[in-house]
RNA sequence: CGCGGGGUGGAGCAGCUGGUAGCUCGUUGGGCUCAUAACCCAAAGGUCCAAGGUUCAAAUCCUUGCCCCGCAA
């Protein structure tokens, strides 16, 4: 069977999903649909934006679909069926799928989840990762059950999280989410895929990030801070409270010198960065962002303002 | 029309109750020093985002536009 005769439907919603959708478009799959979240007035100006998902489904043409909701949905559901596809491929696309669209694809319904199940299943999979200090992470590819990122597994790859950031990560792992697809589609359509069960007792989650997650908590250790740091680049950041305004922090390094000062206490102040009391050891923030500002190197920052030894952070 | 901050020499900022632009860092040259990312001296470098307007005079006031950023979603 060629890639051409295989009908698919192609569910995803943010950047994240946008590298596996054109791998499938690449290999001559047949892309019939994008089923994606509807468009949203975000940001400044509250302008209306299209999910990226969107974005490219519509530069190749595709058909794009954006339901409010599924459940019980007869008219969305309607159009599925007359699509009759094959194989249905689902990539962060932001809500829970009910049984009945499950059952329609005779190859499946396939899911690219962004860590190595059954570990943490759930909407945030790669700032959890990083936040909790896991030496590795990777792809999981599986077939779609009822719950939450519960299904059998297909295939997976890991990478190690390193001192990535989540925006690396996640850029490095949608990437390997296209690929791991590609590589594994064939037996999938030919039913050789295998079909590995996941065991359930050592499965955690990693719900949703909320802005407040990134707020800095200087009693914990200057590594942990750095893994929210990290895990929190691009969104939300993390932050801290100076002068009464929001400090984000998009850099810093754990170092091993202790202190006696009270967590958030600066402590030293130089162009290499600014040295904070963090769990009974120092914090380098070596990048910060104040409101209104861009995001700069702390030497940078400091030919244009003070922060004077002895000032609390928090 | 969601709220708000900002666009000033290479970088970060000040000046903005109007009168030809200043600070820190960097750069270049020189000096000091065993030496230095330290110190001293000197120099170069700016259409003050753009276009109008008010005025004897605008970076500073008004209008419009463009761009950057924070919040809220």
């Amino acid at each position: 069977m060629m890639n051409k005769d295989i009908t698919i439907i192609y569910m995803g919603t943010p950047e994240f999903a946008v590298p596996p959708l054109l791998e499938l478009c690449d290999r001559g799959y047949q892309v019939k649909l994008v089923v994606t979240q509807p468009d949203k007035a975000r940001d400044r100006g509250k302008k209306i934006q299209f999910p990226p998902v969107k974005q490219a489904a519509l530069q190749h043409g595709i058909e794009v679909l954006q339901p409010d909701r599924i459940k019980n949905n007869e008219e969305f559901m309607q159009r599925i069926r007359e699509i009759r596809p094959d194989l249905i491929v689902v990539a962060a696309y932001g809500k829970l799928l009910p049984t009945e669209l499950l059952e329609i694809p005779p190859l499946g319904c396939i899911n690219i989840h962004a860590s190595l199940l059954p570990k943490y299943r759930g909407a945030a999979p790669i700032h959890r990762s990083i936040i909790n200090g896991e030496e590795t992470t990777g792809i999981t590819l599986m077939y779609m059950a009822e719950g939450l990122d519960t299904g059998d597994m297909i295939a997976w790859r890991s990478t190690a999280v390193d001192r990535k950031t989540m925006t690396e990560l996640h850029d490095e792992l949608s990437e390997m989410g296209a690929e791991l697809l590609a590589e594994t589609l064939p037996a999938i359509i030919t039913g050789t895929a295998d079909r590995i069960k996941q065991d359930d007792s050592k499965a955690n989650y990693a719900p949703m990030i909320f802005k407040k997650d990134g707020l800095i908590d200087f009693h914990k250790t200057p590594e942990e801070i750095d893994q929210l740091v990290r895990g929190l680049n691009s969104w939300p950041a993390a932050y801290t409270m100076y002068r009464g305004e929001p400090m984000k922090v998009w850099e810093a390094e754990a170092l091993s010198e202790e202190t006696n000062e009270s967590p958030g206490t600066v402590v030293e102040v130089s162009d290499k960065g600014i040295k904070v009391a963090a769990g009974g050891r120092l914090l380098r923030l070596t990048k910060i962002q104040m409101p209104g500002k861009k995001a700069m190197q702390v030497s940078e920052y400091l030919k244009g303002n003070k922060i004077e030894q002895g000032e609390v952070l928090g």
